[in-house]
DNA sequence: GATGAATGAGCCTTCATTCAT
DNA sequence: AATGAATGAAGGCTCATTCAT
């Protein structure tokens, strides 16, 4: 917008729609197969080739970064409605699941949120900073209602997301998380 | 009813060295670094030319296999003492919390636990059959006297593993799982 | 009607100049070592690496493939200007022995055109049928014209193709097939 | 048995058995694979080790030169009979033939005989010596009768025989050479 | 002497990244 | 800027040969 800024050069029109269909691309394959997936795959999918994917990303993790802080802000966004239109304990259980199914329906993401001090922490330190804010927040606003029991700091909270994209994922397409679901919620909750 | 022996060709004193030797190493490095290691770096670990490796394990998917395979049956095993020496519950919660450091420590079986319908179904389709029927057992004494609530299946267990390795795998080295633990405790043993 | 195209992006100029690089290196080397050797061998003489083969031919027997198809064809091609400028039994013997000259100073084409029911067969079907139908076409006319004997089907002129080839070959640079070329030749003719 | 003698010494009677079984089992491997064939197939067709095979040929080209001597001698060994019991010209085909079909049915051997100026030459030199030998006199007692046309050297002979190997091993099991044997055997008589 | 386990160079193939067009 | 071709370092696996048992 002003002066004091460092790599803003606004991309010509079509670079940036480029950018924004390597990016959506990338989300999609990374989603479906993982980080191991080749970027000439990811290259031919977005119909561009593979320098263009290099020209915006400079390496393959960065590409990944990018997606997983794409992916990582998108959740925190949601979070303002949920707050908006939710008593605290729904919106923070709200947001809760729908990480859950996000990262159970995109194993990058997965792969990048579970890997101990590693992926989001170190690919997009901000990202994950946002996105631990945000859920700190829905769940002090939801302990201060009663709604999630008191002796859960995020880092928790965090934790146990990781773990219920691992089950989910584990339990695959055809069933959700079933008892284990009342099982995780009845103990953020804490007993009766 | 012993482990599965086929073409029973007693391994020379040193061949059986070497075996296990590269049996022990890799389990090392695939926990160290995940399936994902260049066999080249087990051979070189254990002391012994890659051909060495191919020799004992066809290929490396084989190796990682063997590798899974002994540590479920390790699992399975323990089993018997718990069974033995505690009541149901304490044995199904030792069994359930040894499983999940095990994974914890161990990023190659993690991995092959946490694939779902792959990994340690198709790599060790035995020994995963076997480890779940010990976990059934358990799962159905320790219902038996009310330690755990009813309602769960073994699956719901087999996947709520995956989840623990994952957090507790997410947590590092340093911490337990803390907190977590205590949620998903109370949530197997049903609220009071 | 035309060779087998599929999927017609034209090259960009430099790579058809690297791609026909690769193949006609690649028919040196398989002319002179025979399919054995080393893909890197050919990429080397060709001054590419390794990948810029793979690029162009997926696989090592596609490049193969690729060079027998590339004779074959050529062979074929040459047919017609026999047909044009000679009487049949000149064309058909003209092409005979060129296909002999052809093979025995190509380790590589006598190697695919002598493995029964493989080689040519399988590697190059298409090119092999078209081959067969030039050479059928060839003698139908020489045996109309009585300069072939009757009784003589493609497949023996076939086989016959790779004995002389065989014999050539074993022959060596330095000497021709001397008698042995009068033996086949007025065998063909049938006896006076 | 004395002094001057160099490596006569005569072998245990198990190791001469060994090495026996070894010839043998690489004569049925090699006809049927090709050189190609990994040595430890060999080994373990056998029955013994690979170090075995080594003990008694010290390379796999040792071996393969071993094998192909022995065939070529019992070829020579044959024309013995044929000499005695039949005439010049029948003995002179029934030897040409049977190498033939000798070559057709063993892919080592054929290998062996083509490779110009490589294989039996270098590999079994003194046997090619015996076989030629073998192969000249009979030639030159069909001449002399006048079964087979003059003007036919050793050589051509040899290498027609490297010709017609190559055919019927294209020819593959099912048929013979047909009118292809006709036009070779014609072409040898010399048209009348 | 026999055994078969160990070695290690070498082969085919993949893929992140760079670069000419 | 975009393209996609080229690069070359690995990685999985095989096999002739050597060597400890």
């Amino acid at each position: 917008m002003s002066a004091s800024q460092e790599s803003v050069k606004p991309l010509r029109a079509d670079a940036r729609r480029n950018r924004a269909r390597v990016l959506e691309t990338a989300h999609e394959v990374f989603a479906a197969e993982g980080f191991g997936v080749p970027i000439d795959e990811i290259a031919r999918r977005a119909g561009v080739g593979a320098g263009t994917v290099y020209r915006h990303f400079p390496t393959k993790e960065a590409l990944f970064e990018a997606v997983v802080l794409d992916r990582l802000d998108h959740m925190v966004a949601s979070a303002a409605d949920l707050v908006a239109t939710r008593d605290p304990g729904d919106a923070f259980f709200a947001f809760f699941w729908a990480g859950v199914d996000e990262g159970a329906g995109d194993k990058g993401l997965a792969e990048a949120m579970a890997e101990a001090g590693y992926a989001a922490e170190v690919l997009a330190p901000e990202a994950e900073k946002r996105f631990r804010n945000t859920f700190g927040d829905l769940l002090a606003r939801a302990q201060a209602v009663g709604a999630v029991r008191g002796g859960l700091a995020v880092d928790d909270v965090r934790a146990l997301l990781v773990g219920c994209m691992a089950m989910q994922r584990y339990r695959g397409e055809a069933g959700g998380l079933g008892v284990l679901r009342e099982i995780v919620q009845d103990g953020l909750r804490g007993r009766s």
